[in-house]
DNA sequence: CGGTTCCTTGACGCATATCAATCTGTGTGG
DNA sequence: CCACACAGATTGATATGCGTCAAGGAACCG
């Protein structure tokens, strides 16, 4: 247990308003706890921290960096099935299933990541609701993911697949904000989304041609329903736009949906 | 509360020992309690249940006949992402992120399902953890699957594809056995794969070669490591192979990896 | 600066979707 | 009991979208 270490870690980041669900609405004394069980260690760019068919002993979050997680088949192709960002974890499904990891993890730039044994997890999932219900929220929100992934690569064009991604990080980051970042780099996004840096950066054309201006990692919104082709019904629900504004969007899916 | 008709229902299958996940260790009180809060309905074939968008109020436990959850986009395009057999469920994702459903769920045949309302099942959950372990273990199981899913789209042939399908359905239908059936109807399972039927029915000309022997929905395996071709790291842990075979099988991804 | 990594753009080929025809099995009604 | 209809599976021919390969450019870092 590298305890001291832990004093470098900003304290606020824990809090229940910090970006980590793992640790939302855990009083004081929980926090502590896991933090006194946990080590903080730092990794190279590049590093594995565990293998496709390892056993992982850690729950992993992400302090300071970003990582990916992926599978790979025999010929060395990789499909990336998550891009963990800070405040991000992984490993909880392997942890809970007692079995193997169904994917290798990997940081993707010099990171600092919080190691959290598997045996407390397990243990302190039992003597507080608080955590199970986080860990639980945690998993359905990997598998909404995985589901939305799977909808992109099979059912999408890459132009939409790229749209549908930059809608997701538009809302994420803030929908009333014309400019939003790309938290990863291109050729690991155009991975996720099941196609190839080049086939990445036409679809860039494309959209441009939609009125998005693109400058490196930024992306900035010249027209106002530019993003609004990609919506679905899913993300429609999600839509921050006043009822009024979403009859004025073109695009909108709820216009055409049936009511119930 | 249709309490009558769940007297149809065969008390074995929601024991201990039964094939539902959800029921897995449950005290005989907690069960009857489930069983008094839900209904026994019969949907027929092609019948939505529960659509893409909405916010489902129960979850759905199939008893008889099939079911299917899938996407769809604007063009009307749909893809797979379960099949439930009698004992699977559904939707408790949905309930937990207090959400809306990311699928359309409907039946594949003529089918009866258990419905378990969404807020009983909230709060039952508090009330049993070994209730709330079932439904970790059950989303962590989907969200394995679909991590395979991904995989077998992006990362393997249509022949590997529909190859490690069949190695998993030949596992779970116990390993000893060299004769296996496909529990759905061959154009869904491609879907769920990612390909067209016809592309399916070309890999199952691929596979004849290999030493498979396929009539209708029965595959026969004529040649002791046929399959062994399309196994992972994650399938080889759970080969029920001796050691000693596994060392004979030509293909195990196990010869070729590091011991750790 | 010079090297490396990443992104972009263009030309080409192939694997799989698409389209179309035939075959098989199964359930239905006369 | 047979004939018919229909859904699903198979097989062949064609088309096309994306991957692959190759070259050039831009940004970053030591």
């Amino acid at each position: 247990m590298i305890k001291n270490n832990l004093q470098i870690w900003p304290r606020a980041f824990s809090s229940s308003n910090g970006k980590s669900q793992i640790f939302k609405g855990l009083s004081e004394e929980s926090l502590q706890k896991i933090l006194e069980n946990s080590t903080l260690q730092h990794f190279k760019k590049g590093q594995l921290l565990v293998q496709q068919g390892d056993t992982p002993s850690y729950i992993y979050l992400v302090i300071k960096g970003s990582a990916r997680s992926f599978r790979s088949n025999t010929d060395g192709d990789e499909t990336t099935i998550r891009m963990l960002a800070v405040g991000d974890t992984c490993m909880e499904t392997s942890i809970f299933m007692g079995g193997i990891s169904p994917v290798t993890l990997q940081t993707t730039e010099n990171s600092q990541l919080i190691l959290i044994p598997s045996p407390f997890i397990k243990n302190f999932v039992l003597q507080n609701p608080q955590f199970a219900m986080n860990i639980l929220k945690i998993m359905a929100q990997h598998y909404q993911n995985s589901i939305q992934q799977i909808d992109s690569i099979t059912l999408k064009s890459p132009t939409q697949s790229v749209g549908y991604y930059f809608l997701q990080k538009h809302l994420e980051q803030g929908s009333d904000n014309t400019e939003f970042e790309l938290p990863f780099k291109k050729s690991t996004i155009a991975n996720h989304l099941g196609i190839t840096p080049e086939t990445f950066s036409r679809a860039l054309g494309q959209l441009k041609k939609m009125g998005l201006e693109i400058e490196g990692e930024k992306i900035r919104i010249k027209e106002a329903f530019a993003l609004c082709h990609f919506c679905d019904l899913d993300t429609a629900q999600n839509c921050t736009l006043s009822d009024i504004a979403k009859l004025e969007c073109p695009h909108c899916p709820l216009h055409t949906g049936t009511h119930h």
